[in-house]
DNA sequence: ATTGTGGCCTGCCCGC
DNA sequence: TGCGGGCAGGCCACAA
């Protein structure tokens, strides 16, 4: 599902509207438009403005115009289409079926082509200037320091601190498991009762896996995706995985080496 | 404030 | 063969 690797891509394909104006705006889905939005609110905001710049914070991807920022959010289904080209071609738990029905919002570019959201579950959606100061240190970028603040004096599964949007953005529950379970960490821990140790360890893995699974091609190239089975066996140790729900999701460990 | 829970969205997969 | 139940997880509302 897109988490922050698959919205990096996505932010790297929106790169190629930077520069173009929007000439309108397709917003089909009521439900699809956040915060009050409607659909002839956004076309009134952007219809008429220039791109001229993508960002990413988290999950959460930013077009800035030179009127009002479009924040953009996928859900765990949601895809970019730009130009009739997706950002991602395997999105786990999502359909790869080319279905317009499923376009929940469209900006038509001058000259030519578009940007569209295409979701089936609905589960993503279209800000209009968002509040960015809402979302924690983006993981791609977290320091030390801000991992240990996010963290400290919790008494919630460590899991759970790391998915708090507010706390560290563009952890979902792929990558989460994933650092966990290469840190030696069982994902039930009190995030507070991390030692120095584990914080360095905890930090250095989460930015490793990250980047690995960004060059792999997915959140859902991480060693331990395969092992998300009830038959799974740990890959390190050869362990069967445990399965839990942490956090309110479902979460694999190895009760053998994560502690 | 913090933490936990349940509901929402709906395509897909499995078993009968 | 068709059908129905369960499942996936990001996000939010709400409760304690």
């Amino acid at each position: 599902m897109p988490e922050s690797v698959e919205v990096e891509y996505y932010r790297r394909l929106a790169d190629r509207t930077v520069g173009r104006r929007i000439t309108a705006v397709d917003a089909p889905d009521a439900w699809f438009l956040k915060g009050g939005l409607t659909g002839r609110a956004l076309a009134a905001a952007v219809t008429g403005r220039t791109i001229e710049g993508a960002r990413r914070i988290g999950k959460l991807l930013l077009l800035d115009t030179d009127g009002p920022t479009v924040g953009l959010r996928f859900g765990m289904t949601g895809r970019l289409l730009v130009d009739g080209v997706a950002g991602v071609e395997d999105l786990q738990y999502s359909s790869m079926r080319d279905e317009p029905a499923w376009d929940r919002v469209t900006f038509r570019l001058e000259g030519g082509g578009d940007l569209r959201v295409r979701d089936p579950r609905r589960l993503g959606g279209v800000l209009l200037d968002p509040d960015e100061s809402r979302l924690g240190a983006d993981v791609l970028s977290i320091t030390p320091v801000q991992l240990r603040q996010a963290l400290a004096r919790s008494t919630a599964p460590v899991k759970a601190r790391l998915m708090d949007q507010g706390r560290v953005a563009g952890v979902g529950n792929l990558i989460a498991d994933e650092a966990l379970w290469r840190a030696g960490i069982d994902p039930a821990r009190a995030a507070g009762s991390l030692s120095d140790a584990e914080l360095r360890r905890l930090h250095r893995h989460l930015r490793t896996t990250v980047d690995e699974l960004l060059s792999r091609g997915g959140s859902h190239t991480g060693d331990v995706f395969h092992a998300r089975t009830p038959e799974g066996l740990c890959p390190r140790d050869r362990t069967p995985m445990l399965r839990r729900t942490v956090g309110g999701r479902t979460t694999w460990s190895c009760p053998k080496h994560q502690r």
